[in-house]
DNA sequence: TATTCTATTGAGAAAGAGAATCAACTAATG
DNA sequence: CATTAGTTGATTCTCTTTCTCAATAGAATA
């Protein structure tokens, strides 16, 4: 068996495993998730019904899942959000979320990793992904609110 | 003004400072939310119905919603759920997460917390909250495929 | 205490994401 | 090219969360 090298071919070899066919709508599919480093299924809908208005949203919804299956996506839930992530895109990052304004910095530790791998490790774990999300806030009023959003931020830390 | 040194003083000043009222309602919902590290608006709304069956899930959700604003809850999305902390529990843990059989191992790291911290240093942050979940697999078939769910791992693993 | 003002409540409707259903369709196989 | 079994897309359904609005109830004031 000749080792698949390509996207398509480790669809195609999942796909003959498990007795499914490859539709005209999973290579579409596919073919656009590549291009990309995350998408929601929604966003994935939307893009797809330029070409193919006739393309099914429960279509999407179990393609990006069976995706998942063979391990080329990842599904990540991000707040509310639920998007599906290209794994060839190695780009990792975390987040440091400000509770103020809602805006994301991403950043990336070699040595919050390495940890994680000791982690993992020491209860026999072999980590596939991971998520890792700091929340915190820049700047505070001196009564303990935040500037931004007002919100009272003295319980958390521990001013009370 | 005397400093407020219990959960519903604190949510009492964060009334007065908005403008809104303290009703028999909101005081419930705190005392029973006060009695747990955590809840999902569901679980709340069904333990409260036990002594008040005329409450009203949407109240449920408003309040819950409210005690994060006064800092006393906060709001944390897993996989698919929504759950309510209760920060007065600093039993802080993290998650491994098996993602063949969804088992949910806890664990502490302080080296890990300690390096989050000096992210969120460099970067101008003070860290209210944060949430690290790991995702990994125990045993693998020869094959790359999950032992459990026969989910194939091959491409996760960098084996193509 | 009665009055008045405004926030709150609860029931149900509505919205949004996602899964389930099923008849029509189509890929694979011989 | 006929058969078989998996797939699709339209729709319905479920679940969670928010919205709406008339009735209700805090809180401030007279």
């Amino acid at each position: 068996m000749a080792k698949p090298t390509k996207e398509l071919d480790i669809l195609k070899q999942h796909l003959a495993k498990h007795n499914l066919k490859l539709t005209r709508q999973r290579e579409n599919i596919l073919t656009t998730f590549l291009k990309m480093e995350h998408v929601t299924a929604e966003q994935m809908y939307r893009l797809l019904a330029k070409k193919d208005p006739h393309i099914g949203l429960a279509t999407v919804y179990r393609t990006l899942k069976l995706l998942c299956e063979t391990g080329l996506a990842q599904e990540q839930h991000f707040g509310t959000q639920t998007q599906f992530d290209n794994v060839a895109h190695k780009g990792h990052h975390d987040h440091l979320i400000c509770s103020t304004c809602d805006k994301i910095i991403e950043f990336e530790n070699c040595q919050i990793e390495e940890l994680q791998e000791e982690v993992a490790r020491k209860n026999g774990f072999t980590i596939r992904t991971h998520k890792l999300e700091l929340y915190g806030n820049p700047v505070l009023l001196p009564n303990g609110e935040c500037k931004n959003c007002g919100r009272d931020l003295n319980v958390q830390l521990g001013r009370r």
